[in-house]
RNA sequence: GCCCCCAUCGUCUAGUGGUUAGGACACCAGGUUUUCAUCCUGGUAACAGGGGUCCGAUUCCCCUUGGGGGUACCA
């Protein structure tokens, strides 16, 4: 296998805008940006779009955002300014295709000119009925190399007509193509398996695979870092440099990232866009830490990485080859880790666009309030409040239904659901009213779940209590529900008047 | 059909000729406990099969099987 070149590193994304970001694309471009840094080189991105039928209008801003949400910007390339607008940067661009046509025009004529390309002026229709003869003959589907030896004045007689025409690589004949691969060392191809694949199509833009190389030539690239499905046009690829006689950069083929078929996660599976994940409330951290160790481990049992721990352990000596299947029970677990871990001012804002979202609060500049009561909510309450969800939630969009009751003035349960599994209606009540009384009696100074959990054992075991039979009728009238938070914490979240409103309604309740 | 890639618990993975095959998620059981979650402890669970090479193969080679990708004027 070759050997790594670390000196003067420049990567590249280069996405083609054809629709949002998925999560395959965003664990290759993740380890573009972790190689890149690792070895303090350049991470940039270039626009893919020559195929002018399958262009999706904000594709490439949809792409821009993922990257700041993420973190992840480009050295070159395309970047949103402030007022949402796409911007370019470098000293290499455009880093847009279709801003290109000029130089791959130029380029193209250098190949015809050493005639390792011809034009073709075979109609698509012939194509078509060519390949499904050849499938009905369980043939290799193939161009037949009809016009690759068109004499010149054919070709220029066909071009002076309008004759429409693409540009084909003149495929050598039986020659064995090595592709050297970083993390799979050599693939060995014969090009009597490759046909002559064009290069400049009829609408005068170039195919990915023409385009890709002159602008990764061009823009000095060092590593090509992409999907394992690229592996099978390597040798296209492989070929071109040598055409025109330009160096290569090493190629690096990730495994592909897989869905619970083990198929290759695509666009078309329903919720694999970043921007779901987004919504759904996944933090960044999480996100990038899992997918990171979607095909790459460092070697050791860690798993949990700050992205700098990332940036300096990322090697492609330890990633894999096979495919990895996404799992979100795992991206579940770790994004908890990174919610429990985050602190009381970062969760509140993280927290903030989930809950306007779901319309239990409005945010503005020096007021919170609830929706349903149209009461204002200090900042320090409901980050109290927050705080009973932190350990319970697995992501930020089941927040507004876990800590909607402790907004609301209006909770509804069954009376007997107040009832201790061990207890009966009677004794319910009688403890009710006993924890009405303390309550009552408790200064708002002390109104805090350290103490109310001290003094309401002690009131336990002064009355010889069985201990659900009273904390279960606390936790039920202040949560109306069978699971939530523990009652000391509820009722110190919910505070003194709040608290005692709610142990009274359950006594109306049970009446 | 043809070409190519891949193969350790259900999933993510450690392992580079000699290990009781390790960890994490999930799952199950127990502990803490008024419920749920967190937390702690323990458990079930894997080298796809067959040939070689070797004193010895999960590890190296070959075949089979299985999975995946490619085979476009898509990327």
């Amino acid at each position: 296998m070759e050997k790594l070149n670390t000196q003067n590193v420049r990567v590249r994304i280069a996405p083609s805008p054809t629709g949002l970001v998925h999560i395959g694309n965003l664990r290759t471009i993740l380890y573009n940006f972790l190689f890149a840094k690792h070895y303090k080189g350049n991470f940039l991105i270039r626009i893919e779009d020559t195929d002018q039928t399958r262009k999706v209008p904000g594709a490439v801003e949809n792409l821009l955002k993922v990257l700041e949400w993420a973190n992840i910007s480009g050295d070159e390339g395309p970047y949103l300014t402030k007022d949402g607008k796409v911007k370019e940067k470098g000293d290499f661009g455009p880093y847009t295709q279709s801003q290109r046509l000029d130089i791959y025009q130029q380029h193209i004529q250098d190949l015809l000119d050493k005639n390792k390309a011809y034009y073709c002026f075979c109609s698509k229709e012939r194509l078509e009925t060519l390949r499904e003869d050849q499938v009905k003959n369980k043939l290799a589907p193939k161009y037949d190399n009809l016009c690759r030896d068109l004499s010149k004045d054919e070709v220029q007689t066909l071009l002076k007509q309008g004759a429409p025409h693409v540009i084909r690589f003149r495929m050598p004949e039986n020659k064995d193509v090595i592709c050297d691969d970083l993390i799979r060392g050599e693939i060995i191809f014969n090009t009597k398996n490759l046909d002559d694949y064009v290069l400049m199509k009829a609408d005068n833009f170039p195919t990915y695979h023409f385009a890709n190389i002159v602008d990764d030539h061009l823009m000095k690239i060092t590593q090509v870092m992409r999907g394992d499905e690229w592996i099978a046009s390597t040798p296209k690829h492989v070929l071109l440099y040598e055409a025109f006689g330009w160096q290569m950069p090493q190629f690096a083929h990730l495994p592909q990232l897989l869905n619970k078929q083990r198929k290759k996660l695509s666009k078309r599976d329903g919720d694999s866009s970043v921007s779901d994940f987004v919504e759904s409330g996944y933090l960044k951290e999480a996100l990038l830490n899992f997918i990171a160790l979607l095909g790459w481990n460092a070697g050791t049992e860690q798993e949990v990485y700050t992205f700098d721990e990332l940036i300096n352990q990322f090697s492609l000596d330890n990633v894999h080859k096979a495919g990895a299947v996404f799992d979100v029970d795992k991206l579940d677990w770790i994004n908890g880790i990174y919610i429990r871990e985050s602190s009381e001012a970062k969760f509140l804002e993280l927290a903030k666009p989930y809950l306007e979202k779901a319309e239990l609060l409005t945010f503005s500049d020096n007021k919170i309030v609830i929706n349903e009561t149209g009461e204002s909510i200090k900042p320090t309450e409901l980050n109290r409040i927050l705080a009973l969800e932190k350990s319970r939630i697995k992501k930020l969009s089941d927040l507004p239904e876990a800590i909607g009751f402790m907004l609301s003035n209006n909770l509804g349960y069954p009376a007997e659901n107040l009832i201790w599994k061990k207890s009966d209606k009677e004794q319910t009540k009688v403890n009710l009213k006993l924890l009405l009384q303390y309550f009552q009696d408790l200064k708002d100074e002390s109104f805090n779940s350290e103490k109310i959990e001290v003094d309401l054992k002690a009131l336990i075991q002064q009355n010889n209590l069985d201990t659900g039979s009273i904390l279960w009728p606390l936790r039920y009238a202040l949560s109306g529900r069978d699971k939530s938070p523990g009652p000391f914490e509820l009722a110190s979240a919910l505070g003194k008047d709040k608290t005692l409103a709610r142990i009274q309604k359950a006594l109306d309740f049970l009446s």
